[in-house]
DNA sequence: GTTTGTGAATAGTTTCACAGCA
DNA sequence: TGCTGTGAAACTATTCACAAAC
């Protein structure tokens, strides 16, 4: 089932699979089963092997998944077997908790650069990045930069993504409760963590009734 | 279309339509229309139309929405008519930012307890809240929290929800990258920044070539 | 005239069941 | 036997088009 539309689910579940294999591989496994990898990452394996069909036949029929060629089959699909640097924008309380957050390297993603508008964070390093000046955000493809990050308050954000696609970024992840407008071509992904709090009230059984089975040690 | 099973998807959209009709309210508007609601927060109307009319009538034909009954509709079906409060667990990078985050506070949400391993982070306030020993992590609905967030590591996530679960929290929002389990009833959404961030070079043009509209075929 | 509310049509995604290969 | 790869079926969500209400 090659050369069909690749569903966007599939594209977001690719980097889940991506750590669960490298999680594998790192314990010293070299081969495993959508059933081993499902079980891992909470999934079920004919999603797995649904997922992968469309990019072509990843495994072996009767034994399962090489997982040095796994890994190396998902970077290329999500052009992470190329290292990627991103620029980020706003380094307030959540900018410099991404400066120094451990979870992009295994993607081969680094923070390269820091912009802000406060003079008195420009110049200083935070986690070894240098911040500058917002002011000079400009030719970032110049500088290997094709990513950014926006971390800056709602009201700055449609202008720091305008600021960051002028200057060459093709991709933004997001972080502003907030909804931006970018030319076509550049992909926005919008991560809004009020809003993903907000629903959970909405699953949460009313008042202080209903326990269940599981963990709960009833006091 | 009443007494239907409501799309996960429009639930996950009830927040953005609260914070655009917040918005508008707060700039002293007192009315609006699906169209216009769908320009600011960038939907189509008809979805707008569509998600509502799973709950019923919100609006007058020929009129539009009135805000502060649409305002409080929302709220009501989100059940953030009665505020929430959240128990932080980390309170490291990631969770001092989550602190200081402000955009809960429009959902009636609220940081009302952290908690963290490390000694001396332990009797010490961050923005107002005092951060307690882990091990005390203990009968959080009798202090009125039913939700909790982890800004752990992702080794430690596991056994945090486990706790949260067995102080009587009902929703949680985790940020470590993990396959974590909670009891039915338990309601869990996982936030992967770094898996979003990785999903990004997927769509991004390869290399220095072909700007311009084109998307590539596939290799 | 305007704008909502919604059945019907379309599109997208997940799940199943099993053929095909090691 | 064991496990993958994949059409087909089932399910879910989006989009359309228009009647109904103001």
């Amino acid at each position: 089932m090659r050369y069909r539309k690749i569903p966007d689910e599939t594209v977001r579940r690719l980097p889940v699979y991506l750590r669960g294999a490298l999680h594998l591989s790192q314990g010293g496994v070299e081969r495993t089963s959508s059933r081993k990898l499902a079980d891992l990452i909470g999934v079920e394996p004919w999603q797995i092997r649904k997922d992968f069909s469309y990019f072509g036949d990843f495994g072996t029929r009767g034994v399962g998944y090489d997982l040095r060629s796994l890994i190396s089959r998902i970077n290329r699909i999500l052009r992470l077997n190329v290292g990627h640097k991103a620029a980020l924008v706003g380094v307030g309380n959540l900018g410099s908790a991404l400066l120094s957050f451990p979870g992009f390297r295994m993607y081969g993603l680094e923070i390269a650069a820091a912009f802000d508008v406060d003079k008195r964070k420009v110049g200083r390093r935070k986690v070894g990045v240098l911040v500058e000046d917002i002011t000079s955000l400009r030719y970032l493809n110049r500088r290997g930069i094709h990513l950014g990050i926006i971390a800056v308050p709602e009201n700055a954000s449609q202008e720091v993504a305008e600021a960051l696609v002028n200057a060459g970024v093709k991709g933004i992840l997001n972080f502003a409760p907030r909804y931006i407008v970018v030319s076509r071509g550049v992909k926005l992904i919008t991560i809004d963590i009020a809003m993903d709090l907000a629903c959970l009230p909405y699953y949460v059984p009313a008042g202080r009734a209903v326990e269940r089975t599981g963990f709960l040690t009833r006091p």
